[in-house]
DNA sequence: AATGTTCGGTAAGCCAGGCTTACCGAACAT
DNA sequence: ATGTTCGGTAAGCCTGGCTTACCGAACATT
């Protein structure tokens, strides 16, 4: 309404002429009249002068028109501009990975979005082991391949579908009890100090990676703090503790002493996308969009 | 509809609250979710992400309130400023006048005006008496009290009432055979050469100043041109012609050998404000309100 | 002068859409 | 469990956006 009287104002100016102006905004000449009219009630003066021959801006309406003009097409550039990039899929876009898989998926994807549009930059990085959020929260990252689900009802991240799963394997030392058996249970975690993590872990991510009970309750022992896979191996293979990961593990990080016996009681983990909702952009979008097609 | 949408985008990106944003704007709370909907459709993405416990600004909306803020602002300072300017009585106004009688009368209106308007200074100047309107077309005077009417269907001036009315009389040399007669005729002008203007006058002050006919429909002789009140006395001294004026000449402009004999069928000269349409200014309207309370 | 044409304003009426109320489900608090 | 807050959705009222039809003013044309 007032948008439009606006307008009004400046292709009238323009004109000088009711019928043209009319045409120009797909409009009854009434209507153009009546806009017309219902600015100059609300500037309180007119800014055309009109007989039935000729049109002609008032000073005021001059004046008016100069100074709303630059700021009207401004408006309607800027919202053209959003609308513009709320569709453009293009840009670098910063993606993060947890573990080989995904960083292998990750890859995989990056080279498919990168053929279908070739205005995207893809740059992938792993994300830190004990602290897989805060990159992507402070904007280094666009998205990230991750372990599933992020929890937190009130987060700021959005996640996509399950992209792969991966079963869940328990690294032990050579001489440990459990070494020698062909599977393990999450139950037996409350018999073995399993290696926890020195920094404030999502609860979603600690349940996964260093849990404080076995899915029974009973408590589980915790033992030394690492913040990645090589320390970790380390500790296992000195018998310090049992890591708990996935079966990625035993093919990406053999390690003498160390032996990886399968969780057979164990969800497998799931991998999917992390975004943050205030930045979903399209390209972001079109991301998520080829790791489904490529996964 | 669309300017309530970009307002919603500002207040509701300040609030961050849809329930205090629909008091801001004296909405109900469903109504700001639609507004807030039709922009995210017209711009193809989401402005904000919302739970029902908080409510994020996207980086996009982030983005355009960034843009659109100003401009948005700018419009609305621009109608108020208008608004204001179509009340504001100030400023200095440069006001013509025709004739002896008029200029007293615009002296004393000025002196009222700026009684009651402290903020208006009026500049008083006689107008050219053979181009009466250009100065006022070019913008030097603001308005003019003149002779009326000014004529011409498709002008660019407007004129408002009737502030006095002054007979007309011709001056004629004392041996004029007029000269002796108590009052004289329009019809009479067909028989003396009457002085004319060099100058092209509107039709309308040309009927007043130096008729080319009769009433009747009779020729009226031409005279020699003059160009103001000085020379047209010179020329009827001399007995060169008939000067047709208004009575102010018989007390202004007392000559030795001019008679002045009153037209007894001419209409009386009517003296108006004149005033360019365009530049109708709320300072202009109180000039003339003020001269009519005066006069 | 009489007639026709153009143009802006006005009146009356239709109906889309602006806006509301009522209700729902989600996310906490107690 | 229960209550409260908050945003979204549905349905409906009725304002006001917009149209068509008509009018008068200003020229042009004959």
């Amino acid at each position: 309404m007032e948008r439009e009287e606006v307008e009004v104002l400046l292709i009238l100016a323009e004109e000088l002429h009711f019928g043209r102006t009319a045409e120009r905004m797909r409009l009854s000449r009434a209507r153009v009249s009546q806009l017309v009219q219902r600015l100059e009630r609300r500037v309180g003066a007119p800014l055309f002068v009109r007989t039935s021959r000729r049109v002609v801006l008032t000073a005021l309406g001059a004046a008016l028109r100069d100074e709303l003009e630059p700021h009207h097409r401004a408006i309607d550039a800027a919202l053209a501009r959003a609308a513009a990039s709320a569709r453009a899929v293009e840009g670098t876009l910063n993606v993060g990975f947890s573990g080989p898989l995904a960083g292998e998926a990750v890859m995989r994807t990056a080279d498919a979005l990168g053929a279908r549009h070739p205005g995207v930059e893809v740059h992938v990085c792993e994300v830190p082991f004990a602290d897989p959020y805060s990159a992507l929260r402070e904007g280094i990252y666009d998205t990230q391949l991750v372990e599933l689900p992020v929890g937190g009802t009130e987060s700021d991240l959005a996640s996509g579908p399950v992209l792969f799963t991966e079963a869940r394997v328990l690294a032990v030392g050579r001489s440990h009890p459990l070494a020698s058996r062909p599977v393990a249970s999450l139950e037996d975690l409350a018999d073995v100090p399993v290696l926890t993590v020195d920094a404030p872990l999502p609860a979603a991510c600690r349940v996964l990676l260093a849990p404080e009970r076995t899915p029974s309750g009973r408590p589980v022992p915790q033992g030394p703090a690492v913040s990645n896979a090589q320390e970790a191996l380390v500790f296992v293979a000195a018998e310090k503790g049992a890591w708990l990961t996935a079966a990625h593990a035993a093919t990406y990080h053999p390690w003498p002493g160390v032996t990886y016996v399968p969780l057979a009681d164990a969800e497998p983990l799931a991998y999917g996308l992390v975004w943050r909702q205030t930045h979903h952009t399209p390209t972001v979008r079109a991301f998520a969009h080829t790791a489904r097609e490529v996964l």
